[in-house]
Order: structure tokens, then sequence, then C-alpha cells
DNA sequence: GTCGATTTGTTCTCGCGTTCACAAACTCCT
DNA sequence: AGGAGTTTGTGAACGCGAGAACAAATCGAC
């Protein structure tokens, strides 16, 4: 309908679909990696594990960039979606908190290969301090303004006890940072103009037992 | 409406229901531990970190468990929703793949303060088993079969590499696991009655960037 | 015992997301 | 060149969830 200029693509698009492109981007990963040129939208939505009309309206909320008749050109679709993601650019995160989940998540490959480059790990526990991890070492949580200043992080990810988060997450925010991605198990507030995503393990092992125990309740 | 028996309490919770019950529950933890006996839905949705109305709906999902112009005693409701999702008993559970992020799960404490017990570590390479962590020993991917059967496990978690998600979500479902918790970045089909849920860290941080990104575009 | 204040439980409306179904467009074969 | 076969892109219907608003119920004061 409207007419689209050049790099000015989308409008808005819908936080479900925008939720649904890593995993579409994964997929096609996965079929250039087996040297496959172009999918349909039903192959490539069996391997995305959604419906293909689904897979079809996600995607032209980007343009159009599949052929009818022929399906979407792998390597082309890939880099759309990586554009519009924003995973072709770098992207500096600060972990703070490097207990077993930060170490997991600071050796984390899957980070490097997408774009997201760990600068800096930072622990409030000083007998970690120099500790060397992935490569990085850990540094106190007094440094976060100086290295988010420096390299210009804009995403920070908390990975502390649920006591230390609401703190950790105003101080992010105090200097700058815009997007927090918090494993801590506690609800934080953030203010306007700030994205929280909460990942959070037993929520989502109970989530499955509630629905066990329901199995299990057949009468 | 529906007259509600003894201990046949609801029919069916909407999902979205489901998935914020926990955060309830870990609220009202929070609060009981500051001695606090009785709370309105006002304070217990700012605790939670959503809308009082919501909230409110949420629990008469599950009975008329508040008193109008009081609120909700603090720890009769926490057992009413422990019980519903069920937490109250114990959830023998096993992890697959321990590597990083399974030593990780392995020791979270989470778990074990919530019902969960972690029965059984496996992993496929030889050179970890014997390995013990978080006090229990790392084991043959092939005991599976033997270790479901004998604690009855029916929730499993998969911490592997990509590739092997699929094979291992195979051998769960083949021996009874009915939920599966998966790590894996990568999309795994199972048949109907089985329930998965996805936890993936670079989605997180790709549905982050995409936000990010556009707010850099205030063009 | 009655009235006012408070808070729950529920009804209603609205918007988003999913799915179906089909027209438009492209390729290939003859 | 034309027709058959495919596959995309999208309009329309449908169902679920969020939030506002209100009636019902309880407590406390007098």
């Amino acid at each position: 309908m409207t007419a689209r200029s050049s790099s000015e693509s989308t409008r808005d698009i819908p936080e479900a679909t925008v939720a649904r492109l890593p995993v579409y981007l994964r997929a096609l990963n996965t079929l250039a990696d087996d040297a496959i040129r172009t999918c349909s939208s039903e192959e490539l939505a069996l391997a995305a594990g959604v419906n293909s009309a689904k897979l079809r309206k996600d995607l032209s909320y980007l343009g159009s960039y599949g052929t009818r008749g022929v399906g979407y050109d792998v390597d082309y679709l890939r880099y759309q979606i990586a554009r519009e993601i924003g995973v072709t650019q770098d992207w500096p995160v600060v972990i703070v908190g490097i207990g077993n989940l930060g170490h997991a998540l600071a050796n984390y490959s899957g980070f490097r290969s997408r774009g997201f480059r760990v600068v800096a790990l930072l622990d409030a526990d000083e007998t970690r301090h120099g500790e060397v991890v992935a490569g990085v070492e850990v540094r106190p949580f007094g440094d976060l303004e100086e290295i988010v200043e420096s390299h210009g992080v804009a995403i920070g990810v908390i990975a502390t006890p649920a006591g230390a988060a609401q703190d950790v997450s105003d101080r992010m925010v105090g200097c700058g940072i815009t997007s927090i991605l918090n494993f801590a198990p506690s609800v934080i507030a953030v203010p306007d103009g700030v994205d929280v995503r909460k990942v959070d393990l037993s929520i989502e092992l109970q989530i499955l037992a509630y629905h066990e125990q329901r199995k299990a309740n057949i009468s």
C-alpha cells in the first residue's frame, strides 16, 4: 500500500512477530548450513515450529521478500531478518553477577555468534575480582558507569540474586542502559523507555508442573 | 456458577493466568518473609508487577479466596496457589547436558526450594561421568530409562547443544517423560500430550536488540 | 442495628493475534 | 505464447486476553 523508500522499511511490527523473527533466523541459518538456497513458507514454518500462514504474515511485515510460485531465497531472507532485528551490527553487553548462571552466560557462544559482545563482567564480591571468565576479567560493580560510557553499552544482563536486582537495575538505568535482560527471580521497576525482558528458570518449571498435575488428575 | 465439590477446584485456567501464578506465589512469599499477614489486590499486584484487575481476575479462576473489604490472607492464598500449581508436592527432575548451563541449573537453589528435586545429571561425554555437581553424580545418558522409571520422573530438562536436543527429547518421551524444559537453541518436535517450554537466551537478547535499534532510529 | 468506607468478584467492551481462504503472481512445460 | 501448477501476500472471521467499571459483600464506628 504505502510507498516504501529505500531503507525506511517498516512501520511497526507486532510484538508477537518480533519474538518469532529470531526463531526464523535460526531456522534459516540451519538451512543455509545444509546448502539449501531456497525454501517455501511451508518448509521454513516446519523448521521453525510454527504455522505457515503465520510465518507468511510475519514476513509480510518486513516487506515482500518472497517470490510467488517459488518461495524465499534463504540468504536474502536471512540478511533481511538480521537487518530488521539489528544483529548485523555489534552490540556490546555488560553482565552483572558472576555466579553459576553468570558464568554460563559469559561462556555462551550463542551470544558472540549473533552480534553480542560481552565487554565486561561485574560482581560486587571482591574475592572474584581479577578472575578471568571466558577471556574477560571480572571487575568491581563500581566500574559500571565507566565501562558503559567508554563502550557505548545499551544492553545489560542481570544475573545476581533477587535482592540485588533492583539496585543493579537502577544503576544501569542511571548510566544510560535502556535494555535489560533480567535473570534474577524478582520483579524490577524501570522508567518508561527502558525495556526489560525476564527469564525465570523456576517459573518455567512451575508452569510445567501445573500441566503435569492436570494430566495426573484425570478424575 | 457451578457448584464446586471439595477438592475438585477448577475447570480450566487460561494459559496466560497459569504463567502468572508463580509470580504471585513468589510475591506472596516475599510478603510472608516480611511478616505481612494480609494484603489487598492492589498491594499484591504492585509486588508482582501487574494490573490489580488482572490479578483479581486471575485469582478468581482458583476460587474465592479473598474477603471483600479486607483483602487476601497471605498464608492462605499462598497455600492455595501452591496447591493449584502443584508445588506442594515433590517433582523429581532429570537434567541432560552438564555443560556450563547444566552446571548452573544443577546448582540453582530456586528449584529445590520450590519442590523440584534434581534426581540425576546425565551427559553423553564419558570424561564427565563420575563428576559430582551439586551433590549429584554425573552419569551416562544411557541410564536415562532406568532413572526415570525408578524415580517416577515426569519432567526433563535439556541443556545440550542444539544438535543433540531432538535425540534427547525422543529418548525422554520414549521412556515416559511428558514435560520438557528445553534450553537448547533448537526447535524440538514431540507427540501430543507432551508439553515443551523453551528458554532461549540469545533470542531474548535479539528481541531487546530490535527495540534498541528502533530507539536509535528516531528518524 | 444502621451507615459509610473499603475491597473483592464479575461483567462488558475493546484490541491484538491467529487462522482460514483466496486472489495475485511467478515458473515451467508444451 | 498460453495454460497448468505452485506459492506468496492479504482480507476477513474468530477467539483470547487486558482493562475499565460496577455490583456484592464485609468491616468498623456510633
